[in-house]
DNA sequence: AGCACGATTAACT
DNA sequence: GTTAATCGTGCTC
């Protein structure tokens, strides 16, 4: 068990953060149901000059946790059916974000399992989708400090991925979306 | 008040 | 490789 990682690891350039969160240790502790997982896969969106990044709107009622103070949860819904789990990242007042991608579960398998039906155990939670329903993430966990541990989620340190096991490639899903801004190598994946 | 769109997934062929 | 499912959000009228 270790402290949460800080404030001042997220208030950081977004894309370095995106790269140093792989191997962190994502905890949920919903209704007494523990779930860990360590993070596999990142991608970056950062300001409202990144036409791929939802703040590129300005500031809305949807966006405005992006421009919140660093280390909090930003969740938001997508096609009609998806929730989504980015942590806000920079100093407050300016939006960014990574967005959590994919994730290897430690703790709380059994839960996982029942909650993401019969698919086999490497489709669990190497979604962004995918793993917000394995761990039971909606519109309540939107905000959520994940500096600390008295939140039901926060983040922790625990492997360290080298250069060497991390893949970057383009962000994924961004179909209508200017160059360039589609081509931004801004996600990061650790090999299998 | 209405409408087009989407940081996806699962189930097809 | 293709496509339907499904609804919150933001923009337009």
């Amino acid at each position: 068990m270790s402290n949460p990682l800080p404030v001042s690891f997220y208030e950081r350039p977004t894309v370095q953060v995106a790269r140093e969160i792989l191997g962190a240790r994502l905890v949920c502790d919903l209704n007494g149901e523990r779930i860990t997982g360590i993070i596999t896969e990142a991608e970056a969106y950062v300001g409202e000059t990144d036409l791929g990044c939802h703040a590129k709107a300005g500031r809305t009622k949807r966006t405005e946790g992006m421009y919140g103070p660093a280390g909090r949860a930003y969740i938001y819904f997508t096609y009609g059916m998806h929730w989504m789990l980015c942590v806000v990242t920079e100093v407050e007042g300016f939006p960014a974000a990574v967005l959590i991608r994919a994730v290897e579960v430690e703790e709380g398998w059994s839960v996982v399992r029942q909650r993401r039906g019969n698919v086999k155990s490497k489709d669990l939670t190497n979604g962004p989708a995918k793993l917000t329903q394995a761990f039971g993430l909606d519109i309540h966990q939107h905000k959520l400090d994940l500096t600390k541990k008295t939140s039901q989620l926060w983040i922790e340190p625990a492997e360290t991925i080298l250069d060497e096991n991390v893949t970057i490639g383009q962000r994924v899903g961004l179909y209508s979306v200017p160059e360039p801004w589609k081509s931004m190598p801004w996600r990061f994946l650790v090999n299998r």
